[in-house]
DNA sequence: GTTTGTATCAAACATCTGTTTGAATGGCAA
DNA sequence: TTGCCATTCAAACAGATGTTTGATACAAAC
């Protein structure tokens, strides 16, 4: 055909993003997938094999359009201090999983599969949670200050990764609970700010108690 | 019968419980629970309806079941200190969660429903969620000193619930990067000590950072 | 004993599921 | 043209799903 990938096989991609995100694997049908991308119901089978294949192809797409449009270091300069890296760290990461149609659902996908997890789980960690970590990690552990024990320093990794997937996994309570939250870009600035200030304050609290206890009373 | 509530209601409730924490709703099927439960296919119906109204009062069970064995107080003594009661806190909140068997997967049923939310999410967060976030504001909000504004309260609030959510979410994640954990009751000690160490720096320091701002240079 | 109402059961129901099939289409090289 | 190949399509397939049905069992009430 006119592309090396069919037209057809972009366009159930996208689809499927989409309904897979909204409804799940289990309960996603491929007749919906099909319906929505207005291709024949066998269109799936013929280019993915069959649904489970879709799936996992649906994952490694859309982690590929969230990640180009919001690297690890999105909006962040060369030689930047930790605590700025920290800040880009978690803003990329929101704007990543966040709603945004050109994600592809990319964070709900995720999120599901965390929840529920397939195979696929094994290829999320493997080549996305893990780098995306230690990554965390590397700036989290500048910002302890010296000689912190590793073990501390994924303690309190945990911590912040942890504040930030709660604006993705409680998304549906926020919006219950809180429907003035919309998530948009001026949220995320805002959600990215708190985070930063809770963070930074315990960071710069562990970082000094550990300080006062090398050299104690100075 | 003998109970007012019939023995083979009471089987379908607890065997169901532990398929749909364990699938899912959508891929849960009435003819796995009803073998588990080891009754007929038709006592489903017959005894709850239909499989929604099963799966309703299924979540209603299983937060009573595990709110009775860990209440948000467990284990803490009257007029505690603040510090106290959020030890407290996070600790009940975590054994609730957890994947003890005795807490019918309660834990892993809210995680389910927050990610897919039925009409049962209205009925979780007006009758249970919004009462526990309510008590941890008001477990915060002592330990930011006086005169502080609401919105930082909810906001660290949230920064607190988040990191316990975070090893309910994550436990799939964890169990394949660090197989060491268990989450058995230790854990939970354990953890409690690193969500309590990292959030009381970061509550003590916006605390200090306040007062210096209110008498500067004193 | 007869009736009544609850509870259980095997069997069937209609519908929906993922997948397969075989024919039709259309572009392209020989 | 002819043959070939990739692609699309309507139709069908077998199996699983939630739900219903009508018969049966059994204890209590009359």
């Amino acid at each position: 055909m006119e592309n090396e990938t069919t037209e057809t096989r972009g366009r159930i991609l996208e689809a499927a993003a989409v309904v897979f995100a909204e409804h799940g694997y289990a309960a996603t049908t491929i007749r919906m997938i099909c319906g929505r991308a207005q291709v024949n119901l066998a269109a799936v089978n013929y280019h993915f094999g069959n649904k489970e294949r879709l799936y996992r192809e649906v994952l490694l797409y859309a982690r590929s359009c969230a990640y180009d449009r919001y690297p690890p270091t999105y909006g962040l300069a060369d030689g930047a201090a930790p605590e700025q890296r920290l800040h880009a760290f978690i803003r990329s990461f929101l704007l990543r999983t966040s709603c945004d149609e050109r994600n592809l659902g990319f964070g709900t996908l995720v999120m599901r599969e965390l929840v529920e997890p397939t195979t696929a789980l094994d290829m999320l960690i493997d080549e996305g949670i893990r780098i995306m970590f230690g990554q965390l990690v590397d700036i989290v552990r500048p910002l302890l200050g010296e000689q912190v024990e590793e073990e501390l320093v994924l303690a309190c990794a945990r911590s912040i990764i942890s504040q930030c997937l709660f604006y993705l996994f409680s998304r549906p309570v926020i919006r219950r609970m809180a429907p003035e939250q919309k998530f948009n870009h001026e949220d995320v600035e805002m959600i990215t700010g708190q985070i930063m200030f809770f963070s930074m304050h315990a960071l710069n609290g562990i970082s000094e108690s550990r300080c006062r206890r090398e050299r104690p009373h100075a």
